[in-house]
DNA sequence: TTTGTATTGTTAGTTTATTAACAATAAAAC
DNA sequence: GTTTTATTGTTAATAAACTAACAATACAAA
């Protein structure tokens, strides 16, 4: 299929989460305003990323749940599945551990790494965690291709370093911290405190007119 | 002014990040260039916005970091300062709170609230945590207008409802939860696995070519 | 002094993203 | 059986975001 644009992507994993809620609440079938309310953008948004991904629904029926969410699948997720570490194991790194866990079967955290000796024999919600001294060796094992970063700001370029060396394809930076990688390593990840920001600038604004 | 692009917005805020790295290091001086390094944008797009919100730097010699800093504050923040809260003091509330200590003097989070009994008599980071049931009460009181929602999914669409009833005019909503605001309330918050699924996206496609 | 270089500010151009519009048509209403 | 309505799929139009290009010019080097 032909490389689709980045702001579908993320719709289409927002579109997948939404009807896996559907799907649990034994809806069928849903319309494109449908499932457009439920993340807050237009009917005919939907309209077009779906059309994009060419599937088609039924006239006066909607889109299928199931099989929507069963292609979206085949866009986003690879057949063998990627494999995730979080490298950091403070109050971000097990918040985000837990919401992934049983969330997808493609998609899975299968090693947490950490500095703390403490820290290091447990496993948090089924993942176990290694010293971070291992973090290359693990990597390669077990074939782990993207990363979480959740350490303090004062390390992150540096594990980032690591992390570029062990071969990891993709990184997520949560850390304040400016990471210095490769052109192909994927860079995401985003700010906390700039989502408030935007929200303080719209509340800012919205009161002066 | 003018009212900013969205994206200019954003971009507002990750300088404003960055810039407050280069002052803690006594950098006085930054370039186009510079600034775009530090967060992967291009040296074109950091004039632009600048331009955009009014500023000169000097030629040859770059931006003053304490001046840029002062006005990105101007445009962002209120001259009074806006009072957030967090509501559900779970991992990602505990999280949230700790990583905004200190950081703003504008934009302050005063309060927490949680349904657990045995949360509500501590204080996290320096917030104190109030029962749900005093949401509306202390919201008013304090004139909090910015809510961070990180309770359980099951419970933020009523926990959402109450609070636009309390006056609230933005939620980040980080629960996986559609939340059903009026029109007037901004509405943000981002979800990590969407982000790992386009990080996920990219490494597979990059992998096919 | 003159020339060359680095850097800003800005305009115009391009690409990407969103929205509007509407033909097609299945189902429902009459 | 005919008309109306709701909804999809798609194309065309508009808007937003980004990029290229370059004039202007301060500073450094020659
Ligand atoms: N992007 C955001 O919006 C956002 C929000 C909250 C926190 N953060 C950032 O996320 C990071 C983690 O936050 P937190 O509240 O969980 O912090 P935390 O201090 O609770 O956790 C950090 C963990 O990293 C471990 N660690 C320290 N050095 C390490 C190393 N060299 N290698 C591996 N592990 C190491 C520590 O042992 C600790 O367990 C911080 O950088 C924080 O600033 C970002
Ligand atoms: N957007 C994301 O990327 C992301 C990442 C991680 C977690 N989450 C979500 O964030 C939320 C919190 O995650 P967590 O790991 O901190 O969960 P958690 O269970 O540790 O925390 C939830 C807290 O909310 C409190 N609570 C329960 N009912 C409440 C109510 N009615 N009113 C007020 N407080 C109430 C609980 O006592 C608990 O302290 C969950 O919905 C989770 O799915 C989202």
């Amino acid at each position: 299929m032909k490389i689709l644009p980045d702001k579908t992507v993320e719709r289409l994993s927002q579109y997948r989460r939404a009807l896996l809620i559907c799907r649990a609440e034994n809806k069928t079938h849903i319309f494109s305003h449908e499932l457009a309310g439920l993340i807050h953008i237009t009917p005919v948004q939907v309209r077009r990323d779906i059309m994009l991904i060419g599937y088609t629904g039924t006239l006066r029926k909607g889109y299928d749940v199931h099989e929507l969410i069963s292609l979206i699948g085949r866009i986003i997720d690879t057949e063998e599945g990627l494999r995730v570490c979080v490298v950091g194991i403070g109050d971000l790194g097990r918040a985000i551990i837990r919401y992934f866990k049983g969330k997808r079967t493609k998609l899975v955290i299968t090693a947490a790494f950490d500095a703390n000796p403490e820290k290091v024999k447990c496993v948090y919600s089924g993942v176990p965690c290694y010293p971070i001294d291992q973090l290359e060796t693990v990597i390669k094992e077990q074939g782990i291709s993207i990363a979480i970063l959740t350490v303090p700001g004062e390390v992150a370029a540096t594990v980032g370093q690591t992390l570029e060396k062990a071969g990891i394809k993709g990184i997520i930076n949560y850390t304040p911290t400016p990471l210095n990688v490769s052109e192909n390593t994927y860079l995401g990840g985003y700010d906390m405190i700039t989502s408030l920001e935007k929200a303080a600038y719209f509340v800012k604004s919205n009161r002066e007119m």
